[in-house]
DNA sequence: CACAAAAGGTTGACTACGTCAACCAATAGT
DNA sequence: ACTATTGGTTGACGTAGTCAACCTTTTGTG
């Protein structure tokens, strides 16, 4: 039982170290920090997103979710406007760049794990895709 | 097809983010840094493990190895000798310390992530983990 | 209404971490 | 012997996030 656990952790940490940077190689397209990534994921996901949002879900500071946002700006990939409810709040939004990008990231990276996924059982590959939602989803 | 893999992607992501500092919480024990935990790992799996050899698996530049151990070792986790048979090469082990941290850490990871199982049906959980093992060896 | 408290965000100083290039020492090849 | 190669170290550098102090705007209260 415990066993069993350990053999999972094990696998866990190899695979967050495995995805640790997200890439599209090359392919006219941005290379991601897997912090950078979550961030513009989570800006995607949120109608009005905040900078402390994007903190929050990145377990940053408020300082350190700025300098994310700064950079992401820079690199055009995120626009913000004053929040017309509250001038205090940033309103994040994806450039088109960025969500040309995340597609294709998306894309890409999918179909490397296509790859992978098709050297397994394709039920083997049904219960791992179960067992990891189910896993993530008990992790919030 | 696709669609599968990208929820599969995302689920990583998800973990990668979640795993990526590894602690077992005070309990008179040390914290780390997944880069960390990996190059204690693989200087216990190795063994007369070199510097380079943990570059390798860590996938660093030889100076950013050397960082790695040089502050392992300021934090005695890590002792360090010449090889009798190559003086260049430096000879890499764990300290008792270290031993016990890893112990720990595994142990108090293998019972978060137990937890988590145990919501889960005995069978699917069996099944994440064989997908996983499986995952894992056809990433390398 | 006024004024203090709270909340969103920014910035400077700092620390941690890894790369690059240049370097030293030791081994290997011829 | 003498050169090339290999393991390792170090200084200069860039990136990245924290902390604390700060500004601004909103909220709450007498």
């Amino acid at each position: 039982m415990t066993q069993q656990a350990k053999q999972l952790y094990d696998s866990l940490l190899t695979l967050s170290h495995h995805f640790s940077s997200t890439c599209c190689d090359g392919n006219h397209c941005e290379e991601f920090s897997l912090i950078d990534y979550l961030a513009l994921r989570s800006i995607q996901n949120q109608p009005h997103c905040s900078i402390q949002t994007v903190g929050q879900t990145l377990g940053f500071t408020k300082s350190g979710a700025t300098r994310v946002i700064k950079r992401l700006e820079a690199r055009a990939l995120v626009s913000i406007c004053v929040s017309p409810e509250d001038s205090r709040i940033k309103c994040l939004s994806l450039t088109t760049l960025a969500e040309e990008c995340l597609d294709k990231t998306a894309t890409y990276q999918a179909e490397k794990i296509n790859g992978l996924l098709n050297k397994m059982e394709p039920e083997t590959r049904q219960q791992l895709l179960n067992g990891l939602q189910a896993l993530t989803q008990h992790l919030k």
